[in-house]
RNA sequence: GCCGCGGUGGUGGAAUGGUAGACACGAGGGACUUAAAAUCCCUUGAAGGAAACUUCGUGCGGGUUCGACUCCCGCCCGCGGCACCA
């Protein structure tokens, strides 16, 4: 008799067994092909868990199970992302050390793990906060430091109030902090900058040779924001000063009636006439006072004031005002702008707003030459050019290049390509993060700490609360920044500000294939052997900022010949997020997490895993309900009562046969194509189709045991093991279906009368064509609908239908 | 505003242009049981009909096609990203 199903003991044995047994331990092994998958690693937070993790974390084990089971060699690694300011932040409330709180954290996700019965080698856990892991992001950090693409810059930055620190664009959300929600205001500061930007058009490139799913692809593309335009010159009037205005129209040219300089612009206060010089001067300060958010809200009506000054437009040699306006933005372009009334629509509402001339240069596919003060102000995607001289008729995409070349050519500008990516501000005046390894000296200025005294590592410290002074805790400790020069050996201090969080995994993937290498960030054998990443899931969250900060530091470090690929990773996908019962997302203070926990404890860990594939479409949005994980634990039961009918001695059994069959094909191709919720259908169905069964042959249920493996991986090693084996179920083939098994002896085909459904007919599958159609037409319940009808046409889908057209 | 994704029963969701609603939840009925739980079986898009069956039905309006959830055109709604980016 039977034991009943009881997922705690064999879930337990099962972990304990792969544990013991260094099941998932792997070694580069030149004779097997590698397979390695990735799933972006954890912030380990204090409370543990989510449910949203495993639905990355199970599609993953899932692949990269089922790879094994085909035979290559799988490196499928988990590690931890740590620093961060949750755990600093409980670290000022608590006084307790970040560190400590990490150890304890990442114990207690290591057991969640654990408990999941997912298939990482854990022998190759990383953890960022580890000296002997940022040992090597700060040696990365030196590479770019000596290669000229880390540099300090005093610029305004983007400080968060409430945070006390410093935030990269990245990380301003609707003009407010990320994390916190908080104000975010502009603050000058000495900031160290990662040149990114010299790496758009390579990380743009990239994309190309790599299968990343459309949207993070566009979004990456969209992000990197490359522009195709012209920087013109405009010498302004009565003076040696040109403002310099990039546009990507202009095409348009002859259509500017004005040229606006932004607050920030430097010629601001030159070009400015004397007797407006009050005007403008309270218009700077006051635009210098607003902040960005409010500035650059959409609906803001346009202002700004006359400086006084013209500027000629060489195209037709017109003289235009020069205006100052906060719609213009320092740091985008060249913080100048020419003003097309007619043709942008920011243009043309401050042209309306300062009654400035508006003239139409582009006639749109309508033929519409109303004058454009008449109208509502067009912007058009195609057109012919009008009152544009020598570019009249022209289409506007050829009027562009035209007189682009033209405008180069009389040297009245240059051709540009423009970026909207930003250097990356890398510095953050925090505690828990990596240090930054550099000294300063009076003398010999920014020197790197010489590479046998890396790690630079994070000091004890008394207090982790950052200050005010937008300075890190770190420079409190007069012992710790207070040291010589390694290079002239005079007095100097070290750098007291700490990376990002970005910092520790934009290279942790290159670290799995060589956790504890003390040399070298990892040998060249190993990552020869499994770079680059075969497949990388991770969150749409993910795709702008991680993505392309790990891309660029792999670029570099393949630039330097550290890594044998240029592109980190081979394809990318991405899940849906978890939300809890009612769409909301799941937080904290809502109360509504899920606790992995919990789950496993009710209904264990293979129902938990199979529910979570089987809750909807893997790339889409999913609503957790506790309710649906009932089918799911039904089913296991019902595959674990099924032990009962199998038997060694019985004959094969057709329908049987071709179910199973079906199963492996559907199975196999849907892990592929990550449709987890069909395969997990086809399961279902087989298991009906097999409990309708007096007896089940042994091999058919072997087979459906090995799918169902990647799934529920505790409940199929111990089927396995009832069934007989000795050996775990992990290495096991991945079954193969036969062509011919799918294929059954009777077919049933739909008739259709004029495209409706009106019969079906079961037919033996080898019936032909004629007799098909000829039986479609006699059947009893289409007869009627034919009757006083000539039929025109007979339509025959092989297996599937005959449509009769009448 | 632009880009991406989506809209199908009471619910989550299935459907290479070919029988819409697989699979699952829920609900209703039945079997087993002293009873309940568990399990198993049947029914379950809507309307009409005793039934056979008929009509309608995949956000809305058109179109292509023998045939459209699927393709094309024009909209509406929801989610995500970007956004005075010149």
């Amino acid at each position: 008799m039977q034991t009943p199903y009881n997922p705690k003991d064999i879930e337990k044995k099962w972990q304990d067994y792969w544990k013991e047994q260094e099941t998932f331990v792997v070694k580069e092994d030149a004779q097997k092909k590698k397979f390695y998958g990735l799933v972006e690693f954890p912030y380990p937070s204090g409370s543990g868990l989510h449910v949203g993790h495993p639905r990355s974390y199970t599609a993953m084990d899932i692949i990269c199970r089922k790879r094994r089971m085909q035979g290559y060699n799988v490196l499928f690694p988990m590690g931890f992302d740590a620093f961060g300011l949750p755990t600093e932040n409980y670290a000022i409330k608590t006084g307790r050390p970040p560190a400590e709180v990490t150890k304890e954290n990442i114990e207690n996700f290591t057991r969640q793990l654990q408990l999941l019965g997912y298939s990482f080698d854990w022998s190759r856990t990383v953890d960022t906060t580890d000296p002997q892991y940022y040992k090597w992001t700060q040696w990365i950090f030196l590479q770019l430091f000596e290669r000229g693409l880390a540099y300090k810059k005093n610029k305004p930055i983007n400080w968060c109030i409430r945070c006390k620190i410093g935030l990269a664009n990245e990380e301003i959300v609707g003009g407010n902090c990320e994390r916190c929600g908080g104000e975010v205001e502009k603050r000058d500061k000495e900031q160290w900058m990662l040149a990114i930007t010299k790496y758009a058009d390579s990380l743009l490139e990239g994309l190309k040779e790599v299968d990343y799913i459309k949207r993070a692809k566009v979004q990456q593309e969209h992000w990197i924001g490359r522009k195709e335009g012209v920087n013109i010159t405009y010498k302004v009037e009565g003076s040696e000063e040109n403002v310099v205005c990039f546009t990507t129209r202009p095409d348009t040219n002859f259509g500017a009636t004005f040229v606006v300089v932004g607050p920030e612009h430097p010629l601001v206060s030159t070009i400015t006439k004397s007797d407006k010089k009050k005007e403008v001067d309270e218009y700077v300060k006051k635009a210098k006072l607003t902040k960005e958010i409010e500035r650059t809200a959409e609906d803001k009506e346009k202002t700004g004031v006359f400086t006084g000054s013209y500027c000629i437009n060489s195209l037709n040699n017109k003289k235009i005002p020069i205006w100052v306006a906060d719609y213009v933005l320092g740091n985008v372009g060249t913080g100048a702008v020419v003003g097309v009334p007619g043709h942008d629509k920011r243009d043309f509402a401050f042209a309306k707003a300062k009654d400035i001339d508006i003239i139409r240069v582009v006639v749109d596919k309508n033929g519409d030459t109303t004058p454009i003060t008449k109208i509502e102000q067009v912007q058009e995607e195609s057109g012919t050019m009008i009152n544009s001289g020598f570019l009249n008729g022209l289409d506007i995409h050829e009027a562009t290049q035209k007189i682009m070349d033209y405008i180069e050519e009389k040297g009245w500008g240059k051709k540009v390509i423009n970026y909207k990516l930003r250097d990356w501000v890398f510095s953050r005046q925090r505690y828990w993060g990596e240090p930054i390894p550099l000294i300063h000296c009076v003398d010999c200025g920014w020197v790197p700490v010489p590479e046998d005294q890396l790690p630079v590592k994070l000091p004890h410290v008394e207090k982790y609360e950052p200050t005010d002074t937008g300075e890190s805790p770190l420079a409190a400790m007069s012992d710790w920044v207070n040291t010589t020069c390694p290079t002239c050996a005079g007095p100097a201090k070290r750098e007291t500000d700490t990376m990002p969080n970005w910092a520790g995994s934009s290279w942790y993937f290159l670290r799995y294939c060589d956790p504890n290498n003390n040399n070298e960030l990892a040998s060249r054998e190993s990552l020869t052997y499994w770079s680059p990443v075969d497949w990388y899931n991770g969150g749409m969250e993910h795709t702008v900022l991680h993505l392309l900060y790990s891309r660029f530091w792999h670029q570099f470090l393949f630039d330097i010949d550290l890594v044998p690929t240029k592109e980190p990773y081979k394809k990318r996908t991405s899940h849906g997020m978890i939300l809890a019962k009612g769409g909301e997302k799941m937080s904290k203070s809502k109360g509504n997490v899920v606790n992995p926990d919990d789950i496993i404890h009710e209904f264990g860990a293979d129902t938990l895993r199979t529910y979570i594939m089987f809750m909807g479409p893997f790339d889409q949005v999913a609503e957790w309900d506790t309710n649906g994980l009932v089918g799911v634990k039904r089913f296991l039961d019902r595959i674990w009562l099924l032990q009962t009918k199998v038997s060694d001695s019985t004959p094969e059994n057709p329908e049987a046969q071709s179910a199973l069959h079906k199963t492996i094909k559907k199975v196999s191709e849907d892990i592929e194509s990550m449709s987890f919720n069909t395969a997990v259908a086809k399961m279902m169905e087989l298991s009906h189709t097999f409990q309708k069964l007096d007896t089940i042959p042994k091999r058919y249920f072997e087979k459906f045991i090995l799918l169902l493996s990647p799934f529920a991986p505790h409940i199929s090693e111990q089927m396995w093991q009832n069934l007989g084996n000795i050996n775990t179920i992990v290495y096991e083939s991945w079954p193969a279906y036969k062509e011919e098994y799918l294929q059954e002896e009777e077919v049933t085909i739909a008739i259709q009368v004029n495209g409706k459904l009106r019969a079906t007919i079961t037919v033996n599958a080898d019936s032909s064509e004629e007799d098909i159609t000829a039986a479609a037409k006699t059947d009893a319940h289409i007869v009627p609908w034919l009757a006083e009808k000539v039929i025109k046409k007979v339509i025959y889908v092989p297996g599937k239908l005959v449509n009769i057209v009448a």
